[in-house]
DNA sequence: CTGAAAGCGCTTACAG
DNA sequence: CTGAAAGCGCTTACAG
């Protein structure tokens, strides 16, 4: 008994006009009032014009289902978003959200990725025209959305992830060219032992940012820094933080492959460890988080693009959708934000 | 089979099964399809298992566009979340996700409020089955999207948010009873020179809390706190600490109406005025943000049961599709977080 | 319980 | 350019 009818909405006046109605009172076909809505289609201004006045008086909007029944194309695009710990979750949505509506497109939240299987039920039910996987604390439940989306044969577009094997198309950070960013900007500034605290090791983010990091020091002659991992997370900032104070010869600077771990690290460094930041130790991050910019971190870190790296992410989906797939990766460069928790080369003053 | 493709059989790259391809394959019609996947439709065991078994062979999963289009309900309920500025939000986000799935529905996510136009023609176009609006920066594009769904006949229901002109459903934190916990927390560690850091004027979280902070300092017998004013933010919390500063009589406990300007104004108060805290200023916030948790702030806070929240508006949401809507607002409590930066009563410790 | 059939509101060949 | 009509894949009275 419950519902069924999906009658009346809670006592909205009449029902929704469609387009016979607007096609009865624009004295037209309803085929008419069809072409009048698609860009480009076969119908005189006149017939349009008649179409569009009649439709703005009975309030008219085409059911989206009835146009998706018909043309297998919902307009609705998925963003799957695993874990939502890193405070950079907010503007990458925020970013995704306002490119999708500027495409005329909806988007639909996926968060819960663990179970790849119920996630393709909803996308499939659904039709969802593409979906973007991005932002999972973990590698593996993208790489089953992913692999899951290709059998399916709906177009899927990373964000942030490599997965060499899969072959699909992907939008991330120039994270190698970041990781050097930081080591030239500390080696300049006069550092020469370094440490290092990475994210999980399976992540393209982590181990991208870390090799472009020492593959500057090795030019420099300077070893692998020291390593410690962790996730991203600013308890794993922490842990590591200790972690690293306990081996022996201390480090002046400091690389952490996320903003999350930095602020750990630092908290860790001044509150346990008794050091000054940044003159016993110098700190850098990445992803140019919000709390990045607080006073009492004053992190200096690489800022994504997330504006940018969303449009390219959604013209890669749009691409998929009209088969031009590929496995097209494209790179957008991230820019270095100097703040105080670092010791700055002489020509670089913080911001 | 259950591989997450969609498709079954050898995953041959062809069109999606329909009811029809199930029912051929179960020797039944394709009514018998249909009432087999809708829980206590009239169908025998015998049939529903062998529509299951075939459906499951052939990896069918029921259009849910065909669905909408039959029943005119779509499944679909929006998340009007405006701006995405308060780091409470990924968290409020991520449970009406979690709540949502849980009930079969799906998530469409709206985030510009600003074109209460623009976002109704998206809800109606897709048939939204109902909407829950919250945490825009603003008050008026809230109300805006309230009042069009009202119009519209299509299911609103306020999230933190309470619109008493317009009869609709809210669910809301015990802000005034939370802003009580925080005037009684301090005044039993026996502060007595208050302050108070709000945010937008117009917004009940805002008030409420401060509210029935001031009315349990009235029980005290004692003024009405120094009143300081800001936005919702980090840099507001910054500004009005300095403003209170410049005020005279300093104060030794501050109450902020959320952790975001509490942040703010700690960071302030010692970088910019070289207070301690808590020795000098004990300061509490609202929300019980993850960073009130980082050990540079250990910030006291009222935590919002954020989980239990979204449950109770989801409920009014689909109490409100049914028809037996109102304007029920329920409240839910919020729980005291006791943490470093505030003197703390002798019987409490933080945690 | 079961099936045949109408209908939800569009799009799009197909003939004018 | 324009209209009549089939079809997208479901749900749900309506008769067995």
């Amino acid at each position: 008994m419950a519902d069924g009818t999906g009658r009346g909405r809670g006592g909205a006046p009449g029902r929704r006009a469609s387009s016979y109605d607007v096609a009865a009172l624009a004295g037209v076909s309803q085929s008419a009032v069809s072409r009048a809505f698609r860009p480009g289609a076969p119908v005189s201004e006149a017939v349009r014009r008649r179409v569009l006045a009649a439709a703005a008086e009975l309030g008219f909007r085409p059911n989206a289902m009835a146009r998706g029944l018909a043309t297998s194309r919902s307009g609705i695009v998925a963003v799957a978003i695993g874990t939502i710990g890193n405070p950079i979750y907010p503007a990458v949505l925020d970013a995704f959200s306002r490119e999708v509506s500027a495409r005329g497109r909806q988007l639909l939240l996926l968060t819960d990725l663990d179970d790849a299987e119920a996630v393709m039920g909803r996308v499939v039910q659904y039709g969802v025209d593409a979906v973007i996987v991005t932002a999972s604390a973990r590698l593996e439940p993208s790489r089953a959305v992913a692999r899951a989306c290709a059998k399916a044969g709906i177009p899927a577009v990373l964000y942030n992830r490599v997965l060499p094997d899969l072959r699909a198309p992907a939008v991330v950070c120039a994270n190698r060219a970041g990781g050097r960013l930081v080591a030239d900007l500390l080696l300049r500034a006069g550092h020469r032992r370094f440490a290092f605290i990475g994210g999980p090791e399976e992540t393209s983010t982590n181990t991208d940012r870390r090799d472009g990091f020492a593959a500057r020091l090795a030019e420099a002659g300077l070893p692998p820094p020291a390593l410690a991992t962790g996730r991203y997370a600013y308890e794993a900032g922490q842990a590591a933080m200790l972690d690293l104070a306990a081996r022996g010869v201390p480090p002046d600077a400091l690389f952490c492959t996320n903003d999350l771990l930095a602020i750990g690290a630092m908290d860790a460094a001044r509150r346990d460890l008794g050091l000054r930041v940044p003159e016993d130790l110098s700190v850098v991050g990445f992803d140019d988080v919000p709390m990045a910019a607080w006073e009492s971190y004053a992190l200096t870190t690489v800022a994504q693009r997330i504006g940018v790296m969303a449009a390219r992410a959604m013209d890669l989906a749009e691409a998929a959708m009209d088969g031009d797939a590929g496995a097209t990766v494209i790179e957008v460069p991230g820019d270095l934000v100097a703040r105080r928790s670092a010791r700055l080369p002489p020509d670089i003053s913080a911001s």
